[in-house]
RNA sequence: GGCGCCAUGGUGCAACGGCUAGCACGGCAGUCUUUCAAGCUGCAGAUCCGGGUUCGAUUCCCGGUGGCGCUACCA
């Protein structure tokens, strides 16, 4: 906190907090961005400050809309609202070559008539020698006149790396980071196109959006001296930085494709709340310090601390996510609840109107989803795992039919129970229970045996809420009608 | 290769230099039950290695090892 005060911008005495989330346009947002702009986010809405985006889409190839779109698809996803933009690198070129102007009329910047082929050579012999290669500074020395002379030849501008000495920062996770000077090549700034690099398009946009901390992962920590050089070299008070560890996929590389699901939007997909997702990804490479982990967004809101950020590179655990998911499913208010399901359902194709909020089926669909959502980890169970609940339209799960419907007595025992149910006159919890039971009496085998098969007939499934209640809901007419299809399906199915 | 950063069970996080290193996920076992992926109970499992400093290091320092990152006219 003495870190956040010690920055006034503007001659405020308080400056407003303002942070950024600036991703390039890949197509997806990524894991490690959303927690990157969950972090952002975090810390704008506790501060009161603002939090904006940003697409760093200098590169030709990165500045298709949709590539931008998919981003802001997966931020909405996680219900990240910014307060401005999204701004485009690629709109504000303007901006960033009157920054590279005062660069070099303040001695900071030199241009580089290096062909990027020559400059590739060189690199490779340098390689091949063993040394480590950095910019040798060819251009560096040319004079006005060298300059002028060769005026109108295709160019880069390079940024002049002071000689000698350190540059180091004092960073709100990772502490003091300096790098030597001998250790920065004399970078890029404008490339012979005029599109700004990364470095200088960071900077002069942080700068003249008044940008109050930087919040980014930390791959770009090794990255920061060069940036504090420019902030330097044109005067100005850096922001401050806050690197977060990178988050990793289960083989400690890098997350990618290859780890499943690589953009967020997947995981809503899958059936994750974006809550959860939150709550999940704010811990990993924060903690408030204590063992506490459920926690709704407000009261991440309310303790994410900077200085709690963690330095070590997380794992991403699925397993854990999927946890976070149940546990939200559980405990979701259930008006809230229903409109995932709904959601979900409609997706699936069996959504159906009378179940909508003021219609006649609200209140069953409401004790199905009671019912169910103790043992639901993805929404995506609703519609696969408790399908039968929702549609007739359903298959026996392979596993199930192996596990209960393997006994020979069940070809007596299953019509026997589908007629005392076809009889019953009043259809409750325990008269459903008092006409199963008896069956399995009479024939002098447990009552385990007929439930188990009847709930295979009833739900497809080996694991369901408990079966009289279950039958219950799902009403007299549908749960004979199924107890007829497995007799039917019995010897085929068993053969 | 050079430079930077990091290092607590399989995973995510805790532990003013001081109890038998805590919590959660996962795993295993038991229990409840009509099924469990829900509940409850229990168990196993960690301070990377080596030196220092100290009465005492997970914690501080140095070295090693390992991992990750950066090293582009990508971001």
């Amino acid at each position: 906190m003495a870190a956040e005060k010690q920055f006034a911008y503007d001659g405020l005495a308080m400056a407003q907090v303002r942070v950024r989330f600036a991703p390039s346009p890949t197509g997806y947002l990524h894991v490690g961005g959303a927690r990157t702009a969950l972090f952002n986010w975090l810390f704008a809405r506790q501060q009161g400050g603002v939090f904006l985006l940003r697409i760093e889409d200098t590169d030709a190839d990165r500045s298709r809309p949709e590539l931008t779109e998919a981003v802001l698809e997966g931020l909405r996803w996680l219900e990240l609202d910014w307060d401005e933009g999204p701004y485009h690198q690629s709109e504000r070129l303007p901006l960033y070559r009157a920054v590279a102007d005062r660069l070099r009329a303040g001695g900071h910047a030199y241009p580089c008539f290096c062909k990027p082929e020559e400059l590739e050579q060189r690199r490779q012999a340098a390689e091949k020698t063993g040394k480590p290669w950095k910019y040798d500074g060819r251009c560096r020395a040319l004079t006005e006149a060298d300059i002028k002379a060769r005026a109108g030849q295709p160019h880069a501008l390079r940024f002049r790396v002071p000689e000698g000495g350190e540059t180091s920062f004092d960073d709100v996770v990772y502490g003091q980071v300096s790098v030597s000077h001998d250790e920065i090549e004399d970078f890029v700034l404008l490339r012979s196109d005029a599109l700004p690099t990364y470095h200088l398009g960071v900077v002069a946009d942080d700068l003249d959006m008044r940008i109050t901390h930087v919040i980014r992962g930390a791959d770009h920590l090794s990255n920061t001296p060069k940036q504090i050089l420019l902030y330097r070299a044109l005067g100005e008070t850096p922001p401050v930085f806050a690197h977060a560890p990178l988050i990793l996929g289960p083989d400690r590389t890098r997350l990618s494709k290859r780890h499943g699901a690589t953009s967020v939007t997947a995981y809503g997909e899958e059936g994750f709340l974006p809550e959860a997702f939150r709550n999940f990804l704010a811990l990993l490479g924060w903690s408030p310090g204590e063992d506490t982990e459920l926690m709704p967004t407000e009261e991440l809101v309310r303790r994410f601390r900077l200085e709690n950020v963690g330095r070590t590179n997380a794992v991403f655990d699925r397993s854990k996510l999927e946890w976070f998911n149940g546990e939200y499913l559980r405990t979701q208010p259930l008006a809230r609840l229903l409109s995932y399901v709904e959601a979900e359902l409609r997706r699936q194709g069996l959504w159906r109107d009378e179940w909508g909020p003021e219609a006649s089926g609200r209140d069953w669909f409401l004790r199905a989803v009671e019912m169910l959502r103790p043992r639901v980890r993805l929404l995506a169970d609703f519609s696969q795992w408790a399908r039968a609940f929702f549609s007739d339209a359903f298959d026996y799960d392979p596993e199930a039919v192996k596990k209960f419907l393997r006994d020979d007595r069940l070809v007596e025992l299953l019509p026997q129970v589908q007629e005392a149910l076809a009889g019953l006159q009043e259809w409750t919890h325990d008269e459903i229970e008092r006409a199963v039971r008896g069956v399995a009496e009479r024939a002098g085998v447990k009552a385990a045996l007929v439930i188990n098969a009847a709930r295979v007939g009833v739900t497809g499934q080996a694991v369901a809420p408990p079966l009289f209640t279950t039958m219950e809901l799902l009403g007299q007419k549908t749960v004979v009608s199924r107890l007829q299809r497995l007799v039917n399906q019995l010897p085929a199915l068993t053969r």
